[in-house]
DNA sequence: GCTTTACTTAACCAAATGGTTATATACATT
DNA sequence: AATGTATATAACCATTTGGTTAAGTAAAGC
């Protein structure tokens, strides 16, 4: 899996906690990364890679200051994810509605006998 | 990483193309593993494997109707990554308006200077 | 009962992930 | 110039991931 789109990249950053309290902490300003690392018994290194990651998705941008590097939150990929999974809810919801619309209007036509559908083939949903 | 919070597995589950076009077609209304295979070209195995993924981050459910496993969405779980995202974005926003509303405090109180801070100990963001 | 259809499981593999320690780099302070 | 502080890079390792093919299971149709 190498043909790494924005959504993917996005996802598979969010999708570890470490990074994801990063995230949290930064949304609340800046940082530099020894202060992102306090919270972690991890060592500084792992922290450096997860920051890596989380830049490559965009995520956060970094500053120079002197020898610290102060890490930013982006919140733009933020934004696509959080559009990508609303749409999907989004259309989720609608089928119900659809289903509810749907059985309304079944049950005012009363009386109605569906013929036995042919045992072969799978109902098409 | 075996401690699997639902954020984690969520978008872990999310974070592949392939997952996020079967949730898109689910989207849509329920399918059999084969229909939901069609548009890809990979083996049927891979499918199974992806839609365990799905399955185990409570994204789907299946059902079971002679020899079809029909899969459909459940949206719960995306609701819950939905509202992670929405809140650090948020954040980030409230963090834009307060910065603008410190901005113009600053500007109102004309020729302000600031002393050099000293040049050791970084500054607080 | 045999075959076909739908799907899962097992065994395997290469690559990516998430961590480690040890070493290097860059700037600040003394 | 030497030392300390902040961070990055390299080399390594175990586990997970995403795919494969081959074999197994279960229900339906002939």
């Amino acid at each position: 899996m190498l043909a790494q789109d924005r959504l993917t990249s996005t996802f598979q950053a969010l999708a570890d906690p470490t990074r994801r309290a990063i995230l949290s902490r930064l949304s609340q300003g800046e940082a530099s990364v020894t202060e992102l690392a306090a919270p972690f018994s991890m060592s500084m290194p792992a922290i450096s890679k997860h920051l890596k990651v989380l830049e490559r998705a965009k995520l956060i941008s970094r500053g120079k200051e002197a020898q610290w590097r102060p890490c930013k939150l982006e919140a733009a990929p933020l934004e696509a994810a959080s559009n990508w999974v609303e749409q999907y809810r989004a259309m989720w919801e609608a089928r119900f509605d659809r289903l509810d619309a749907y059985l309304k209007e079944v049950q005012a036509k009363e009386g109605n006998t569906t013929k036995p559908r042919k045992a072969n083939g799978r109902k098409k949903y």
